[in-house]
DNA sequence: CGTTCAGTTGACTAAGGTCAATTCCCGTGG
DNA sequence: CCACGGGAATTGACCTTAGTCAACTGAACG
């Protein structure tokens, strides 16, 4: 709970009142490596925070699975094509780790904008910092050939690397497990 | 400019002081047909709202330019990786007809969010769409081989196609115009 | 030990890229 | 009104690279 509020804190002022409406909106959450934070096809009802742990986010295409994205501790996790407008998702997530997350409800995060005074303020910062590694990743994806995609994940998160399989990088590359495996030999002669 | 007011009002109310606040921190702007709104390596300092015409995102990949987005009338238009930072850009955005704007510059944009009551609000919420559509270009470049890519853009955006070259369009699905081109005659028997 | 699953490797296929020639379209000028 | 010029689009021949399928290796774990 600590870390949720220090990072809260990187964006907004904080008063004890409002920390005090911050633990009243906010609960623990835990799931046991493989489970779902969010399923495919259900509706995004949480956004979370990750005090520990790490969770992928994938799409199911004809039978395979193709992870895009991945959050770890201290990251905001959300499937916002859901939870905005509270649709289906067509995105999964899921914890690789065994995870500890503090979520608010959808519902609950209105009244947080509402009632904690730079709330608004922390929602748009917060997506900002999110869009931008968004259209980071979208830049990649047009620009960038996978050998160089593989090499800037490794650059970018190198402690992350040592806790994922292979295969989920290479999804998250956009190539298959085989690709990325010939790709590394390339890379190390 | 009252165009400008109406899609802001779309998210939130104004009053009409209000209103005079917006315009005076809105100017009008005018781009010739190829004409850049914003250069490789400079700082994006506005953001923009397209009264009339039409903008493309691309970025220069050893002397190829790679179309990333499209942008038309009623939509605001800013590269948000340069533009929240405030640091040089990779991406460049240029009219592809005779464009007319509102634009608003970082700072006045920040006074903006202070000085109309629902600033922070319209602030979130306009960043919330624009990066749910960057997160369906996300979704789509993992998940759709490029025909269904171009068939989706076709059937999004049939207006905008009759505006655009058709090597444009390829870019933006993410090959070159002679794939495009072949696609084509395979959609079409 | 044997089972399991990730990772590697090989042979082959598929699909987009490259290079170059040709056609189409459209606006301009004779 | 027609001919020409230039950029866009198409087409063909060939190349490059990732995908596919399948076999094999290797490490983890009971």
């Amino acid at each position: 709970m600590e870390t949720l509020i220090n990072a809260i804190r990187q964006y907004i002022p904080l008063t004890p009142e409002e920390i005090q409406i911050i633990e009243r909106l906010f609960q623990s959450r835990r799931l046991m490596e493989g489970a779902h934070f969010l399923e495919e096809g259900k509706v995004c009802r949480y956004l979370g925070f990750i005090e520990k742990g790490l969770i992928r986010y994938y799409i199911s295409d004809e039978g395979q699975e193709k992870t895009i994205y991945f959050n770890q501790e201290g990251d905001f996790i959300c499937n916002y094509q859901s939870f905005l407008p509270q649709k289906p998702s067509v995105v999964a997530m899921q914890a690789l780790e065994d995870t500890e997350l503090q979520v608010i409800s959808y519902e609950d995060l209105q009244i947080f904008y509402r009632q904690v005074s730079g709330g608004e303020r922390f929602g748009r910062l917060g997506i900002e910092q999110v869009f931008l590694s968004s259209s980071e990743q979208v830049r990649s994806l047009y620009s960038d050939p996978p050998a160089v995609r593989y090499q800037h994940f490794l650059d970018s998160y190198p402690k992350l690397v040592q806790r994922l399989q292979q295969y989920y990088i290479a999804s998250y590359v956009g190539i298959k497990p085989q690709s990325l495996s010939r790709i590394r030999k390339r890379l190390t002669p």
